[in-house]
DNA sequence: TAATATACTCGTAAGTTTCTCGTAAGTATT
DNA sequence: AATACTTACGAGAAACTTACGAGTATATTA
């Protein structure tokens, strides 16, 4: 970016940035310190101080937060994911033929992550409406209160998922909506986790 | 207040929610005392309080309810930033009156943050495009090398912002254009910082 | 070649935030 | 009343980050 990096600026940006990726937040001082090979903490903050200096890191807690380091900038390449196809609450999930693919945030950039678009006013219930896209992560299954594009006996659904003993319970976003019990003479299955959404303008 | 987890709270969490799935119920207090090491239920209080506070636990069953800890719905939340108003290069920045927002990556929620809608073609020269948002950080003062949103004699402009002796270099993001001179005689005053670009879809 | 930045390193001593312990008391259930 | 939990508080250890002072290489400039 501004003054360009040095081969150890880079360095250290790169192990901030895999580490922050497979551990899921950002090194200590400590790690990053044995991990590059310094002696001290200082060099460490200095490192800090320079990136952040220049626009390449930033503290997302404030100072003193702990494990806050976090990239910025980095190219503002968007990333792009495929767009799989259309869902529509109470249809089954229409693939696209030629597979499109649209910007997405950077962070969702994911080899397991696709995008479908809604189709219709029918998933207004979850606060998502006709032309919104979301991203989803493909997974066979999902953690208790996350959003879920499933299917239920062949019809797209987009709901909390609240396992329970004996089936499954979804949930509409919008509590004005009922619940739907799911038993186990029906066929689920779960989709992906919705990770987020965004409006076309 | 959006604060991140630290690792010892993602521990938490996940126990939390694995062990919600497995027995289609939340853990007592002492259960996850014994299971996460603790020797004391304050600390798992604690925990329940921290997170509770940060939006990441919910009490279902309101105060005392047992075993009542439910996960609150994490990927999902979709942060929103207000939409301040229209930038256009070499233009004023155009206020909206109506204050709406728009959903960003979770990443940029931060009450200092807000977004700005790039209007014309007259930021090519930035890779910014009629159309686009840009997130920025609200600040009087900025780093050498980071993009700024900024006013000169009353126009709007983004580019890279490097202070000089006597006065302040600006040089747009793309190398093919000139750089711009400020002088002590411009009025010249920074919005904030650039942290993000999104396009729209 | 000498002078001078620039990039980096070390050690150590604070300073903050996160996490833990213990103990005591409050609330619902049976 | 006994049982099974949740809530509250104070004190402090642990885990991390910041600040400072000084020193060594490696390039840039004069």
């Amino acid at each position: 970016m501004s003054t360009s990096l040095t081969p150890k600026q880079q360095r250290f940006l790169t192990f901030v940035r895999r580490y922050t990726l497979r551990n899921g937040h950002a090194p200590s001082y400590e790690e990053i310190m044995s991990a590059l090979g310094f002696s001290s903490l200082g060099t460490v903050n200095w490192y800090v101080k320079t990136l952040t200096h220049n626009g390449y890191l930033d503290r997302s807690k404030g100072p003193n937060g702990k494990r806050a380091l976090t990239l910025i900038g980095e190219p503002t390449a968007p990333a792009r994911l495929p767009l799989l196809g259309l869902i529509a609450a109470g249809e089954p999930i229409e693939a696209l033929e030629n597979a499109e693919s649209v910007d997405v945030p950077t962070p969702f950039a994911h080899p397991d992550n696709f995008v479908l678009k809604v189709k219709g006013y029918s998933m207004i219930e979850d606060h998502i409406e006709d032309g919104d896209y979301i991203i989803v992560r493909k997974t066979r299954t999902a953690e208790s209160g996350q959003v879920v594009v499933a299917l239920i006996n062949g019809e797209a659904t987009l709901k909390r998922y609240y396992p329970k003993t004996n089936g499954v319970e979804l949930h509409p976003r919008n509590p004005d909506y009922p619940v739907i019990q799911v038993s186990r003479n029906d066929n689920f299955h779960i989709q992906g986790v919705v990770l987020y959404s965004f409006r076309e303008y």
